[in-house]
DNA sequence: ATGTGGGATATTGTCGATGACAAGAAGGAT
DNA sequence: ATCCTTCTTGTCATCGACAATATCCCACAT
């Protein structure tokens, strides 16, 4: 079956081709009522479908709007990556997803990709130090968001959550649950990066011990961030001589990790490890005990990014502190933590 | 900053434009070395990179391959979608996700808006009827190949899991542990449609009861695909006044529902309720216990799919049967049915 | 010298739309 | 009737690359 073209529609219906576009996408001319009703049965009588790749080419513009996760197949960026293509659905967008493994190379790659298929916009969710990402991005004068975390190197406009005050908030909670002190499991980046959510996460973690006179020193773990990476450093952890009274996690996916170590060594939560995470994943609700966590408007802020990315303001000129959209999060209190029951 | 585009190249260089095209994409005729090099120092001078909208458009080929699947944020089909996108990789294909959310609305539009993107293949992991869908397939001739589920409307070729043959298999095994019976929770559709993994699952579930010489009825039991509403209903079924000794699931997020719902009510696994899932995804090794379940060659799934979609012998003819490619199902022993410790 | 073969490079039509601009038609005012 | 408006519709250059075809250049055989 042979392609169907602009112009065979413009025949059937016996118009002009520019007719046909314009009753595609209604301008930049009005058409007569009459004439688009023919073009319209000529376009459902040939089962005529515009092609996008010529569109875009005419145009020079798409309706896509590239998103790249670090691994879509963690629980917080899938759902993440789902608030965002809802916010672009809602304008009429299309995302494309590009995972980059936390790989520099790879979040190029999808960076020229995408770049490459002019998407109208990039909302990353980065990794790294991303300095080659940066610079891809300078290169091609690309409009972009960052979303969660905001690497130095790349200096756009960012949609980030409070990190710090939502670690500051689960700490503090623990603490008034009257333990000792409480221990922190972070990342395992060598070097503290800017702008990186699990760093503000220990940064949080770091002032409300301190606001409560206890010392952090010997108390900041480390752990990649994935559940099952975690679950194995986590049995080393708490099967060790000197097993914290509560911890707080840098993400939810490391303290399901945590939890099943516990259960695994048969240490009761919140009994005798309190446990709390940060993200608040769906499945934080459905873990064994439920996880007390923190959480955030995932879905304002995948509009804010989706937003910001389409209409003004993203290349604005401002401070860095004023391109960056900060939201506020919140203590999500369930049972690891030792409450209710 | 403006477009760098091949003619920029072509002057830096000092050469036409066809040139710039040779070195690109070496072929269709050869270029003289040094020429090429100048081309090459002119291309890294500028920071030029084709463009893929206008590559695409006069070559009439894109390197994309469109994927659909329903849920991404569920774990079978991230990971599923993860071995896609590796695959494809290997073989320099970039791959579009689109989630259909399991609407039939939403498959056909992004059938619709990836066709229209001339992806080079589409691989399609199909819900319901999906009679538009083969509808728009029909309509743009397009290569598609299905994955994992095979609607009865949809004849392309298809990469499937033998399983029925799985599901008998971890029935039959859980039988051996002595249960009475084994009862079976499947997935909520009306009418058991064709092709589709849970309804092989059942059906593997009655042939290795029939085989076993217990009956079926009033032991197959409904629950949504996914954890949270398996979760409550599972509270309500192991609640009940029958629950059964045994209970194999369609899937691995139901049984993940499943296994919470015991441990909310106290119910002993596997000691008072043996239970075993489907997929194996990689959470089933961190559950509690660990859960008994039957695996595939993901990757090899995946990668025969990629082949077949941009291969030959996709639109080849021959009987339904034979452009089905069957992997093998193979049971994966842990401890939520019983075995070991 | 002249012809010739073939490798290297240039020219150009093409892909399928968009949208600026030109042009045509219809209706109103003078 | 003639001339403007105003509303619709048609023409065509354009987007940025590909690739078929044409052309050039030069070594080599005759």
């Amino acid at each position: 079956m042979a392609k169907v073209t602009r112009d065979d529609v413009a025949r059937l219906a016996g118009t002009s081709t520019a007719v046909v576009s314009y009753v595609i996408n209604d301008g930049p001319r009005p058409v007569a009522p009459a004439t688009r009703e023919r073009v319209l049965a000529a376009i459902k009588e040939l089962g005529y479908r515009p092609d996008r790749v010529a569109q875009a080419m005419a145009s020079r513009r798409t309706d896509l709007i590239g998103l790249i996760v670090p691994d879509a197949r963690q629980p917080f960026f899938a759902e993440m990556a789902h608030a965002v293509e809802q916010a672009a659905a809602d304008r009429g967008k299309m995302v494309l997803v590009g995972n980059s493994d936390y790989l520099d190379e790879r979040e190029v790659h999808y960076l020229r990709a995408f770049l490459g298929m002019r998407v109208s916009g990039l909302i990353l969710i980065s990794q790294g130090p991303s300095e080659r990402a940066a610079a891809e991005i300078e290169a091609w004068d690309a409009r972009v968001v960052l979303l969660h975390r905001r690497p130095e190197a790349i200096d756009d406009v960012a949609v980030v959550l409070d990190d710090v005050g939502g670690a500051q908030m689960v700490t503090r909670h623990l603490l008034e649950h009257g333990h000792e002190y409480v221990a922190c499991l972070g990342g395992v980046e060598s070097t503290p990066a800017y702008g990186d959510p699990v760093t503000d996460h220990v940064e949080g973690w770091r002032r409300a011990m301190k606001e409560a006179g206890r010392s952090t020193d010997g108390r900041l773990f480390q752990a990649p961030y994935n559940r099952y990476d975690t679950y194995r450093v986590a049995l080393d952890l708490l099967a060790g001589p000197d097993r914290p009274p509560a911890l707080v996690c840098a993400t939810d996916d490391q303290a399901i990790g945590v939890l099943r170590a516990a259960r695994e060594l048969g240490i009761d939560v919140p009994g005798e490890l309190a446990v709390a995470g940060f993200d608040d994943v769906k499945e934080a609700a459905l873990t064994d005990p439920p996880l007390t966590t923190v959480g955030s408007d995932r879905e304002a802020m995948a509009r804010a990014a989706v937003d910001l990315v389409l209409d003004d303001g993203v290349r604005t000129t401002g401070s860095r502190r004023e391109r960056v959209r900060q939201f506020p999060s919140g203590l999500v209190v369930r049972r690891s933590c030792g409450c209710g029951g």
